[in-house]
DNA sequence: TTTGAATCCATGTGATCCCATGGTATCCCA
DNA sequence: TGGGATACCATGGGATCACATGGATTCAAA
């Protein structure tokens, strides 16, 4: 699980130390994939062999000649790239994906369950005010998240009686 | 798997260096298989001795009558070639293909997963416009890869729940 | 002999691998 | 609770290897 951010910068061979939590949770995989975000955000999205696994069965529900397929297929494959972590758990991004996002040097690891975001650090302070502009008026989409203990089983009966 | 996409050249010759990451996804096979592309894309389509496979298996299915089946099979295999990789990687497109994607000396790779397209590159730049001018309106049928990974039993109870 | 194709060899560049360092958080024991 | 030892992590740089590319040689057919 991609959780928290990061912020960290390219070194002079333009190598990126991927944050150790973020290794942790690709479970020993030594690929990342990164592609320019799905949601159209000005940023990369990455993930392990598990997010490719995940993207091809999306891939495999969608009609073959539909055209969210062959976007869904534009994106997350033809402009995707396969890195592969050094010993060190270092990866060197190619020039035209930084751009892509508009790093040059500093760069932001942000976690997102089963996956995660790079961003340009004032892009991504961007985005993050945008998102924090809107908490109110999110709330009540909220609503389910504060019994969602109870409804994994926790205190059966309790909660799951009203299911 | 064919990943990410290389733009590339003929050298004097007419020959073309295919991409190591592309080799490495042919698994050890020294074929490839090129034809006009399936979906009526002015590109050809290609792949190794898997992708020919899978076109057989798909022949198999469909039955021996019919018109399609025989559209399908003039496609994949009457309008096919097969090249080999010399020993530095490289291969040799015959000039009736070449002219088939519009391709005179500069062409690019593009991986999709199970095959790859060979695009001529001024077209391939108008193609990738129209699948980006398309991605807002596909994003509702990208909303099953988000979840997925939970939907697969990841973290029941939580996100289930909306469902 | 000539032409075209396929195989083979050579080279510069860039990527990958590997080792070393400094700093930090963690753990264990006094 | 403090202090030392240890493991982990981020960073830098050198050596090695793979790749893309250009050209030469061999071979077959005409």
């Amino acid at each position: 699980m991609f959780v928290s951010t990061f912020e960290t910068s390219l070194d002079s061979k333009g190598r990126v130390s991927v944050p150790a939590a973020f290794r942790h949770a690709l479970e020993g995989g030594v690929r990342i994939f990164l592609y320019p975000a799905l949601d159209g955000s000005p940023c990369l999205e990455g993930g392990g062999d598990a997010l490719m696994q995940q993207n091809q069965a999306t891939l495999m529900r969608m009609s073959p000649t539909s055209t969210a397929r062959k976007v869904f297929l534009n994106r997350t494959v033809s402009k995707a790239i396969e890195l592969k972590l050094d010993d060190n758990g270092r990866i060197k991004i190619p020039e035209k994906h930084l751009e892509m996002a508009g790093i040059q040097k500093d760069l932001v690891f942000v976690g997102a369950m089963d996956r995660f975001y790079l961003w340009e650090p004032a892009q991504y302070s961007a985005f993050d005010a945008e998102m924090e502009a809107q908490l109110e008026e999110s709330q009540p989409a909220f609503e389910g998240s504060f019994n969602a203990a109870f409804a994994t089983g926790g205190i059966r009966g309790i909660v799951r009686e009203g299911e």
